[in-house]
Parts: C-alpha cells; structure tokens; sequence
RNA sequence: GGGCCGUUAGCUCAGCUGGUAGAGCAGGAGACUCUUAAUCUCAAGGUCACAGGUUCGAUCCCUGUACGGCCCA
C-alpha cells in the first residue's frame, strides 16, 4: 500500500524531479479566483491566467483530457488537464496520487456544465504524499480517528473545516467584544504555588530547579482580581483552565476559559453584559442570534430569562432548600443519604445540576446561590444567606458563571475557613487558603462585577455540536 | 466507578447454526478529449484489536485485557 506511494517517490526522484521543493511563486488562493468568476457563464473562456496551489483530492481521467480537484486552506476548484495543453507533461500529471500538494498554472474557463476550472498549461509537485487519505465518499467516519488524527478529519470532512474556522471566528469576535469597551488583556500563570478560584481537584506538576510542587490551575479569578486591586479596571484573560476530573461530552481536563472582571459593575451589570456579548457573537459568526440544538431553535437574543436557584428547583423538585437550611433536612427532603463529604451546598448543587440544568434549553440566568457554594461572591444586599450570583444555561449547559465579587478582607478569610471545613469533611474539590490574596483584598478592591464564560462550550452552543470534544482540535485520550 | 455496544483491507462496511473472509472507494495495469461519488476491463490487497479457553475445527461461542462509543453514578 505504501510501497506503491514509495515507489513513485523513487522514480521521481530518478527523473530529477524534487518532491518536496521550496515554494510555488505568486500563488493566488483558489476563494480569489472564485470571488473574480463568480458570474461567468456554462463554456465560457477567459484570459485570467492564475497559479493555484493545494492538495489534490479527487481525479476523474479520460484518456486524452481528465479533470482533477485542488483544495487550498480557501476553498476547491477544478483543474482540466489536457494532453493537447501539456503534451509530455500529462502523464505526469494524471500519475499524480489523490493527496499530492501540487501547484497549477493556467488559464480559468466554465465546463459545459458550468464548472469554474482551471485549464493546466503547467504544473509542479509540491509535496508528495506517502500515505492514502481516507475515502472520498463517506469521508473519515470512526470518531475516535477523527479525534487522535485529527489531520485526516480536517480533510475529509468539510463540517470539521467549518466548525473550527467558527470556532476561530467565535474567540475573535469575544475579543474584539471586549476591546471595544476598553477590557485590557493580561496573561497571568498557569504554573501556580497554591490553586484556587474554582471548585475543583488541580494537576499538580514539579518544579525541578526551585525542587517544589506547583499546580496548574484551575481558574484564573484570584490574579485577575489582584490586577483589579491594582488598578487595571476592566481586565480580560482568554486561556486554558486544567482541572483535574473526569472526561464527559462536557468534559475535557484542559479547556479554554475566559475570564473578566469590570471594576464598579455587580452581577446584574455582568447579566446584562453576557447577553449583549453571546448575541452580538452570534451575530457575527452565525449572522443571526438563532442557534440550532437537537433540531430546536434557540433564540439567545436578549433578555434572557432570570429566575432564582430556590425558584428553579422548587419548580423542578418542589423542595424549598431554603426550608431545609442544614445537610441533614435537605438529604432527607430529598429522600436520600448525604455521604459524609457533601455538606449542604453540595446537595443544592446536585439539585441544581440533576433537576434543573437538563431543562434549561432557552438561555437562562439562575440567580441567587447559597453562600456555601461561593467563596468569592459577594452576600446578597437583601436575602440572607445567599450571594450575588448567576450561572448562565443554554441548551441544557451551564456556559458562564458571575458574581458581585467579595472584596471585603475579613469576610473573604472567613470563607476561606469554611472551604477548610469542607477539605477536613474530605471534599476534594474545596479551596486552599489563599493568604495573598486576601492581603490584596485589604488594599482595596472596589465594588467589582467578574464573568466566567466557557469557551468551548460558546462553541458548542454556536455550532450545535453534541460533545466538548468535537469543538476541541485534539481532545484528551487514552495512552 | 457501573451497565450496554463496538473493534474485519488505507477508508466505509458485509460476513448465515462454528468449516481459515467479501464488496465499494482508494492504490496497481489497461481503455476512454467536458467529467464532477465519471465509466468500463483485469490483477492485487487481511496478525478478523490483543491474550487465553471450549472444539476435530473459532472472525463467529466463553473469559480476560486494551482502545472507543452510548447510557448511568
């Protein structure tokens, strides 16, 4: 099967033909021939001279005349190959393998058919192929190929070209939503002595020189608000999370999160500021705010509708956790035995995640948390016990967290005491005591509004896509 | 972590009650000067995921392992 490839490769090589040369000059992309052409009519000649390059993808021969495909990173044209063109060139081109990279220079015409062609004149081997592409017709199928070799997806399957140029154009369109209003982007480390900002189990890795433990970490809230503290009032970060759990079609163990915090705003600005920036995206990926779910269509045109977490699952469970204030009540509300290391919150969590979320299709804000689920959210101004707080559902997903943020000093380390309580019950997922952080509280943090929106999941939502792992290039995997 | 299903040619898939494997595409040789899943002829291509077991005989039945998919926790 290689050998075959090999061969050719020889016997090139033999002829004085170099397969892997260093350029093609004056390439123009096939969408820019396209895009001159687009009104030309069946049969009709032209004098455009062009020179395409790309990878040849199909062949339907002749004899005398045959016709190839060639696709670029812009799109795919035909070329008709012609002994009368080429004379002692043809063979060689028709000789040519399904895969070959190859530059083409000649004249554009329509087939009878109305078919935007190239008419080869000339040609060069580019790059020579060793290895069969997956099958033309049903393409690259089994999903765990498409996964590990992602490569052969993107050139077999135009849907996975297309989900990821979305996905480019979905985080470049997040950008510029931020720039616009004046959010300056930082980077802060990814390697960190202490973990936190999140509810979740970190990577830990080593660091040989300073010979110490380090995490990768789990969120980038704590530093950002440090910026925040020093001044930098609207502040974004776009990067990887890695969080150590499991793998799920929500779930991958590095995913790309983004975070802002916007000085002087609270968590009924950032609402406001989600809506605006998940529709206006839409708008200039999808061209319109209506997205595509299991064949439903889902408007993400604000406003979106806000209902508290009490509300929710009472509507879902008709239990009222708030009538149910300890672990002990609210497990046996809910008909079941708390394990040791839930406290209270987690149970709310559960309800939340298992009643609620799956019905949450049309995009939702729950408002309102328990201050046990919270450590970083400011208390409610009104309702005791809770913080200000949402989480942001479309489709059936969680896509975004928010709160006002906790700035004051004092209350922050005594949260910080109750993730303590819950690591001593055995929750893994609690957060370390973060002393530095608390310090930079104590400068002064003003009233401050942060977001977290998960990317990749804006990409499902914006592509329809199933799994987190069809919007990840190369997910993670087994050995 | 549990349950169910899958793994056969480079790719997409067949394979009967257990008798040592087939097709299409791709690749090879040939025919064909407007095709586009081109068409036609010929030939070639396999550690049936891996390791055991049952059997005269295993792609097929059983056990285990690996990897993947779906569902549940």
């Amino acid at each position: 099967m290689l050998a075959d490839r090999r061969a050719k490769l020889e016997r090139l090589r033999e002829a004085g033909v170099e397969p892997y040369p260093h350029a093609f000059a004056a390439r123009q992309d096939v969408a820019s021939v396209r895009a001159r052409h687009e009104d030309i009519q069946s049969g009709a000649e032209t004098e455009d001279r062009v020179r395409v390059a790309g990878r040849l993808t199909a062949r339907r021969g002749h004899g005398k005349a045959s016709f190839l495909d060639l696709r670029d990173g812009s799109g795919q044209i035909q070329i008709q190959a012609r002994l009368d063109d080429l004379g002692d060139r043809y063979e060689g081109l028709l000789g040519l393998d399904i895969g070959d990279i190859v530059g083409v220079e000649g004249v554009v015409f329509a087939s009878r058919r109305g078919e935007l062609s190239v008419r080869a004149e000339s040609w060069e081997l580019l790059s020579k192929s060793l290895r069969p592409p997956p099958e033309k017709f049903h393409g690259l199928e089994d999903t765990e190929t498409r996964y590990r070799k992602r490569e052969l997806d993107l050139i077999a399957n135009e849907e996975t070209r297309e989900l990821f140029r979305r996905r480019g154009a979905t985080i470049a369109a997040v950008r510029r939503w931020l720039d616009d209003r004046g959010f300056v982007e930082v980077e802060t480390p990814v390697l960190q002595p202490l973990y936190g900002g999140a509810l979740a189990r970190p990577f830990t890795t080593h660091h040989n020189a300073l010979d110490r433990d380090l995490y990768l970490r789990i969120a980038t809230e704590l530093y950002l608000k440090r910026l925040v503290v020093g001044g930098i009032d609207r502040v974004y970060e776009l990067g990887k999370d890695f969080r150590n759990e499991g793998i799920s079609q929500k779930h991958n163990p590095e995913f790309t999160m983004l975070e802002w915090y916007e000085a002087y705003a609270d968590y009924e600005d950032t609402a406001r500021e989600l809506e605006e920036l998940v529709s206006e995206v839409a708008r200039q990926v999808l061209g319109t705010t209506e997205v595509e779910r299991d064949g439903r269509k889902i408007d993400v045109a604000p406003p979106w509708r806000r209902v508290t977490l009490r509300d929710a699952i009472m509507e879902k469970s008709g239990i009222d956790v708030m009538e149910h204030p300890t672990r002990e009540a609210l497990a046996e509300a809910m008909g079941s035995e708390a394990s040791p290391e839930e406290g209270w919150g987690k149970l709310v969590d559960g309800l939340l995640s298992k009643q609620v979320e799956p019905d949450l299709i049309e995009p939702t804000f729950i408002t309102d948390y328990p201050v046990e689920l919270s450590p970083f959210a400011k208390r409610h101004r009104t309702e005791e016990g809770l913080v200000e707080r949402w989480e942001a559902f479309v489709g059936g997903m969680e896509i975004a967290n928010s709160f006002s943020e906790l700035n004051d000093p004092d209350e922050q380390r005594r949260r910080f005491e109750q993730q303590r309580e819950e690591i001593e019950r055995g929750d893994e997922e609690a957060q370390p005591y973060d002393e530095s952080f608390v310090e930079a509280l104590e400068h002064g943090m003003p009233p401050t509004g942060g977001v977290g929106l998960g990317i990749d999941r804006l990409v499902m939502v914006l592509t329809g896509a199933a799994s987190l792992r069809e919007v990840v290039l190369f997910p993670a995997m087994r050995t």
